[in-house]
RNA sequence: GCGGACAUGGCGAAAUUGGUAUACGCGUACGAUUCAGAUUCGUAUGGAACUUUUCCGUGCAGGUUCAAGUCCUGUUGUCCGCACCA
């Protein structure tokens, strides 16, 4: 009998649409279970077969979690402010808002026919002035409370996107989105300040079960370490320099400073330092070169002395010379350093190029290199002869007696550089004002105004900064004021989008508290690595932010977070329209039907690692649908058959436990292992169909809904219940027994599970194959493990 | 350079506390069905040899153990993240 699962898929998704089995409920007896998935980029492409890995291992464990009695909430919407549709729309001349409907149509179409369970009821769109009301509206509270304020700092600049990045947008130096070149640049931008989150956001890591690499990786972002902060005075009467250091108990072997490039010392001293010309062009120099042409350049330091002002060891009172250089960063630390040849490989260097003095002030290195470990003091006045970590504490001890330091904490994580000269993101609802200053609007949502011309000036102006919008009244005084123009990062709107899903029609609140407690926080939440340092740890720190307003109950979001691999092309490469090798999900489904698809997807190799395409793969996996499908119709009445109680047991325990595994491979083995078992006998009895069926429901849903309903059981597949299996049935009542001789195998046996260890000794060595290698033979040792193997050592 | 992960057939991959290595799928070969092809079904499929049997096999070299893909030490390679972070 053959199968259109064309036509059954549509059946069932349109089915699905109308009974809506997949509907959340806000409040329920039922015990609440939220599963997340990262809501996609509408891009212009469609749908990519990457996308749907997470989607579908997320729909089996939500389809799951409802066979098991839960409350599901598995929501779906659409990221869609970002550059790609304003690219487009700048390219073809069609407003970005046409563009990003066009593409939610067509993705949402494409979903739909993976037969994905989403509850389209609680679909948000980012670009909904109704859900950026609330991204305008927790900026706002950012802003009352000090964390988003507008600052002149050094940016990322791409020249090409000509926008400014966060940090975390710049890949080896490059921008994430479009690859070009990325220069430092000073400008006013709005600032979140993540960084007064940063030790948070590595403790509450502990309270959430996250992959270790994922953890990891934060930590290693935020990057954490200990020191001090020192201030040394300087020949310029006013001026001090303030450096951060893990290594105060050197600073006997201070023999020079260095600052940044774009530290403000120079610009205080100028009537001081002798040789300006000079380091303006040091200056320049530096400001020129990208920051991947910074890094490329590696060890290779290059420097100024400033002549004219000097800085004095707060240690010893010495008088020691003040050098620019690109090897110091001006955005981490206090962007200057004491530089300690004899223990710093870099300082090192430098002193090497430049012939600066390296006493050593720690014992234990070798002669010409920098030490860096541990060791004994000299040289050092009073910390002679202690041991490093004493003498860490000793000195701290004396800098903050005379107040010239104290311990200190750093952080490599920067604050988050929140504003972007773009048309399509969320406005930022403030008011410049002369008289006042920044001033906030409230009248929110401050609506997007509609333009025809949203593209980015050469000077980096916002497209919005050219219309009539951004002449308003200042709120305060009433007198002239003007908008602010840039907009918001897509990053905005995808930190708190979540939240929206327990409440998403609210207008009075971003969400009800009632509805946040109930849903909260997220029970399973499945995305890309590539998210670990941006949307995972933005949205970490937007929660923590609302927890602390109180808006939600809990400072962590997400209670547990996995992570998909890529799929990659059939030639192992990563799947590019360049590189040709791009699969087309669409075309697939057409050829091989939805739920060959998802199985596919779930048997390609381990979920978690990436994995190359296989166009005949997918072929096995049709292959075992049609078997299914035959199977199905050659039914006969009747309970599950004594041979096959072990199996069926067993195979509900793997599935249920691989599922939650994420082995999702595995446990599509099983299932075609246990068919090919019942398929050996030619016939399925309607008890054997049922289990299988309410198994194999969450990989292929439609083709199961149809022999569901085929075979009269009642209702719908996706709502039966999820099987029990009997542990005591799953014990084999006999037991192949390997039979080793010095470990090697020799023979097997067959025994019953029940008898004792020595039993099966004694047994053993009966069995003919064992006896007659034992036998004159001096048996030293005899090893038994029950029910699975035997094994003699002998001479 | 630092941090993390990984290494198993022709390919994607399995393998609980150390206890039958290669489950499941792909591919391939042979056979059946067919006028033929596609599909489908069946059988076989790590390597080698003197083939009812034996030996060798989980990147490489050692070690622990009655027993190692799994544990330990060293080593090579691949991938990922960070990268002058003071």
């Amino acid at each position: 009998m053959g199968c259109d699962f064309k036509k059954i898929e549509e059946k069932w998704q349109k089915k699905w649409d109308e009974i809506q089995p997949f509907k959340a409920f806000n409040f329920s007896k039922k015990p609440k279970f939220y599963a997340l998935i990262e809501f996609p980029y509408p891009s212009g492409q469609g749908l990519h077969v990457g996308h749907p890995r997470s989607y579908i291992a997320m729909d089996i464990i939500a389809r799951k979690r409802r066979m098991q009695g839960y409350n599901v909430l598995f929501p779906i919407g659409w990221d869609a402010f970002g550059l790609p549709a304003e690219n487009f729309a700048i390219k073809n001349k069609i407003h970005p808002k046409l563009v990003t409907k066009k593409n939610i149509s067509k993705f949402k179409e494409q979903i739909k026919s993976l037969g994905i369970s989403f509850d389209w009821n609680r679909e948000v769109n980012t670009t909904d002035p109704g859900y950026y009301k609330w991204t305008q509206w927790i900026f706002s509270r950012l802003f009352e409370k000090g964390l988003a304020i507008k600052e002149e700092t050094a940016v990322n600049w791409c020249t090409s996107c000509k926008c400014v990045l966060a940090n975390e947008e710049v890949i080896e130096g490059k921008c994430e989105r479009c690859g070009s070149g990325i220069f430092q640049k000073r400008k006013f931008q709005w600032i979140l300040k993540i960084t007064k989150y940063a030790q948070r956001l590595i403790d509450d890591l502990k309270t959430v079960d996250y992959p270790e690499r994922v953890k990891q990786q934060q930590i290693n972002w935020i990057g954490r370490s200990e020191g001090a902060l020192i201030r040394f005075k300087t020949t310029s009467s006013d001026q001090i320099l303030e450096v951060f250091t893990t290594r105060p108990e050197t600073i006997f072997g201070v023999s020079y400073m260095v600052v940044a490039p774009e530290h403000k010392i120079i610009e205080s001293n100028t009537k001081l330092i002798e040789n300006m010309e000079e380091i303006n062009k040091y200056k320049t120099e530096a400001s020129k070169k990208s920051e991947f042409q910074r890094s490329q350049m590696l060890k290779e330091k290059t420097g100024v002395e400033i002549k004219g002002i000097r800085a004095i060891n707060p240690a010893n009172g010495k008088e020691i010379p003040i050098f620019m250089a690109d090897y110091v960063l001006i955005g981490y630390g206090t962007g200057a350093i004491m530089a300690v040849p004899a223990h710093d490989e870099r300082d090192w260097e430098f002193a090497i190029k430049y012939s600066l003095p390296k006493p050593v002030v720690i014992l234990g290195g070798k002669d010409g290199e920098a030490f860096i470990g541990d060791g004994t003091l000299v040289n050092s006045d009073f910390l002679n002869g202690l041991d490093t970590s004493k003498a860490k504490t000793k000195i701290i001890k004396f800098l903050e007696q005379n107040k010239n330091g104290e311990s200190k904490v750093s952080f490599k994580l920067r604050d988050w550089i929140f504003s972007r000269q773009r048309y399509w993101g969320e406005p930022i609802p403030i008011i410049n004002c002369k008289r006042c200053g920044l001033v906030l609007d409230k009248n929110l949502p401050l609506i997007l105004p509609e333009t025809e011309e949203y593209e980015t000036s050469e000077d980096g102006e916002s497209p919005l900064a050219n219309l009539p919008w951004i002449h308003v009244n200042c709120p305060k005084c009433l007198g002239k004021a003007l908008r602010e123009t840039d907009t918001m990062p897509q990053w905005a709107g995808s930190s708190w989008y979540f939240l929206r899903y327990s409440d998403n029609e609210n207008d009075s609140e971003l969400a009800s508290k009632k509805a946040i407690d109930y849903w909260f926080p997220v029970d399973w939440y499945n995305g890309g690595m590539e998210h670990t340092t941006l949307h995972l740890l933005y949205s970490r720190f937007w929660h923590k932010f609302l927890y602390d307003i109180g808006v939600v109950s809990m400072p962590e979001p997400y209670a547990k977070r996995t992570s998909h691999g890529m799929i990659l092309g059939e030639n192992g490469e990563k799947m590019s329209k360049s590189r040709g090798n791009v699969v087309n999900p669409d075309e697939i489904i057409q050829e091989f039907g939805a739920d060959a698809f998802r199985l596919y997807e779930m048997f390609i190799g381990d979920f978690e690692k990436a994995a190359p395409w296989s166009a005949s793969g997918i072929r096995g996996c049709k292959r075992f649908l049609e078997k299914f499908w035959d199977m199905a119709f050659n039914i006969s009445d009747g309970e599950i058959r004594p041979d096959f109680q072990t199996l069926i047991n067993k195979t509900i325990k793997k599935v249920g436990e691989d599922i939650e595994k994420l082995k999702f491979n595995t446990a599509i083995a099983s299932l075609m292992d246990l068919l090919g078992q019942i398929k050996k006998t030619g016939k399925i009895t309607r008890d054997e169909l049922e289990v299988f069926l309410v198994l194999i429901s969450p990989f292929a849903p439609h083709v199961s809904e149809e022999i569901w309903k085929r075979s009269n059981f009642e209702g719908l597949a996706s709502e039966s219940v999820w099987p029990s299996y009997n542990e005591k049935l799953i014990k084999l009542e006999q037991n192949t027994i390997v039979l080793q001789i010095n470990g090697k195998i020799r023979s097997k046996m067959v025994a019953d599970s029940q008898i004792s260890g020595k039993e099966l000794i004694d047994l053993a060595k009966k069995d003919e194959k064992i006896s007659s290698i034992i036998k004159n033979q001096n048996i030293i040792r005899e090893i038994c493990v029950p029910s699975k193997l035997v094994n003699f050592v002998i001479e």
